[in-house]
RNA sequence: GCCGCCAUCGUCUAGUGGCUAGGACACAUGGUUCUCAACCAUGUAACACGGGUUCAAUUCCCGUUGGCGGUACCA
């Protein structure tokens, strides 16, 4: 049985990046019709952000993916609220609750002779650490406290000593292993740090509690950044001491800011609660990211998640990191939009008009709101865009008596064409009242007047709309209906 | 500094020991059109560099350069 996980820090928010290093694992589980877990590693006090945790939950399941075990969300349906628990049997699932666990694992290693105390003060080390780098030596401890008599050292540990417990690296040979994504990889032994453990807080760093959690959970595949590439055979070693197998490893390409360097706050927004904010649909964000890295060897680009989980691969996913473009990811968000049913539309960008303040204005109806959407609909890349865009609809619009003047007319016949067009459009009765009816009606007018389209079509849209740029005049004229339309009309034709 | 990973249009990428090096986004032009969006058509644009190997390299090998990651009692 497969079992993968995705494993954050509770530092803040769910990072793009995050959010494309949790899918993978995601849909390689579940193709092979297996366990995506999520644990929490929270062993940096320091960093520790309150509600990180829920924000990133709530972040993944927006995604629209969620884990099978280990920490997840549960949502009273009716209050929306949602809170934070665990469910699996090999839980906790959150590092600062399984402190005695790698206590016991630790005091394994050190009985054993593979790892030691140290009581190196952080002064000591990185004096140590600059004299390595002024030599142009490679930088690492220096094994300083590696020969303090075990019994001695455990005395002293006991006694209270501040210390901290570091893993022994064999001093010679290489660490040789297989990455999914990348092949062979090696390193040399002799360059790799007696990397600590167990911190002074009592608390294990990361390189060891990945080990022994992703052990015990049972993990199978380990998919993550390529961040932690150079760190593997750390955690190879500790495999061996402890007599376990190591999972098969997959590291990620990385997601890049446009310059190329590692994706980052600065050049734009990187967490997923703000594009969520901004009215991406999970869906395009989730078809864009899955695509960043990975692809199907076919044109295809469209997928939804049953069909990513259907053709993702691990053997298909690159190398080289890919910058993330937000173009591609706003051409994904329109054709996503597109899909969309305007009863859909309506519902999901309705969180955007409560806040907008639409819906308390005086000529709101949820029935004008729904056909003000759909003129709008092709207009937009973002949700948040929407209550803007429709905005003309429901207020009588304000602009310069100089718009109405298309820019191959002039302000005489602009005179002359408002005051004509509403005396025809007051003979459509309010049942014809339609986009082509009004079409039909009006060119047939315009022929016969010998005017210009433009010089008709572009007062007219302008006096409904207000703008510049707008939607067709006959769909806002259906929306506007009779009434409101010859109202606009006829206080645009005052102000010429 | 040291170690590791990576390298095809501006971006995401496909691809092969011999191809007019393909697609998508973006961009440009034309069409449609009162405007914008959408749509259609067309176009510009890439194998980082230098050595090998080979009848033949974008493809395989080595080096260089560049980018990125790691080098913590952070993950």
């Amino acid at each position: 049985m497969i079992r993968t996980r995705f494993a954050p820090s509770p530092t803040g928010y769910l990072h793009v990046g995050g959010l494309r290093t949790a899918l993978y694992p995601y849909l390689y589980a579940k193709k092979h019709g297996g366990k995506f877990l999520l644990r929490i590693e929270d062993t940096d006090r320091e960093r520790y952000v309150p509600n990180a945790v829920i924000n990133i939950l709530k972040s993944l399941h927006w995604a629209g993916f969620e884990p099978d075990e280990g920490v997840k969300l549960e949502c009273i349906t009716d209050s929306g609220d949602c809170v934070v628990t665990q469910e699996g049997k090999d839980g906790p699932y959150i590092q600062s609750e399984r402190l005695e666990i790698y206590k016991k694992y630790a005091q394994e290693l050190v009985d054993a002779g593979h790892a030691y105390y140290c009581f190196c003060a952080p002064e000591r080390l990185s004096e140590l650490r600059e004299k390595q780098q002024a030599k142009k030596l490679p930088t690492g401890y220096d094994g300083h406290c590696a020969s303090i008599d075990p019994k001695e050292a455990e005395k002293r540990a006991k006694a209270g000593e501040k210390c901290v417990i570091r893993m022994k690296m064999p001093k010679t040979g290489e660490t040789i292993f297989r990455d999914n994504i990348r092949g062979e990889v090696s390193f040399k032994n002799e360059l790799i740090d007696d990397q600590v453990i167990m911190k002074s807080d009592g608390y294990p760093t990361y390189h060891f509690a990945v080990v022994v959690d992703d052990h015990l959970m049972g993990i199978t595949h380990i998919i993550r950044g390529e961040e932690w590439i150079s760190s593997v055979p750390k955690h190879i070693q500790l495999y061996k001491y402890f007599g376990w197998d190591v999972p098969e490893m997959a590291h990620l390409p990385l997601l890049l800011n446009p310059d190329k360097s590692k994706l980052s706050k600065r050049q734009g927004d990187v967490a997923a609660e703000d594009y969520q904010k901004k009215g991406y649909l999970p869906e395009a964000m989730i078809n864009f990211v899955a695509l960043l890295g990975w692809n199907p060897g076919t044109e295809k680009e469209m997928f939804t998640l049953a069909e990513l989980i259907e053709e993702f691969d691990l053997s298909r996913v690159g190398k080289a990191g890919a910058v993330f473009n937000i173009e591609k990811l706003d051409w994904f968000n329109k054709q996503y939009i597109k899909k969309l049913s305007d009863e859909e539309l309506a519902e999901r960008s309705r969180p955007w008009f409560d806040e907008s303040g639409i819906t308390t204005m005086e000529n709101f109806t949820e029935e004008l709101l729904k056909k003000a959407i759909v003129l709008e609909r092709e207009r937009v890349t973002v949700l948040s865009e929407l209550p803007d865009a429709v905005k003309f609809v429901f207020r009588t619009p304000d602009y310069p008596a100089d718009l109405l003047v298309w820019k191959k007319s002039s302000k005489n016949e602009v005179k002359n064409v408002l005051p004509g067009l509403a005396e025809l459009m007051n003979t459509i009765s309010v049942h014809d009242w339609n986009r082509e009816k009004l079409e039909e009606k009006i060119v047939e007018w315009i022929k016969e007047k010998e005017y210009s389209t433009g010089s008709v079509l572009w007062p007219l849209r302008v006096a409904l709309s207000g703008q510049e740029k707008s939607p067709g005049p006959f769909e806002i004229a259906e929306v506007l209906g009779k009434d409101e339309t010859l109202a606009r009309i006829s206080s645009a034709a005052d102000r010429v």
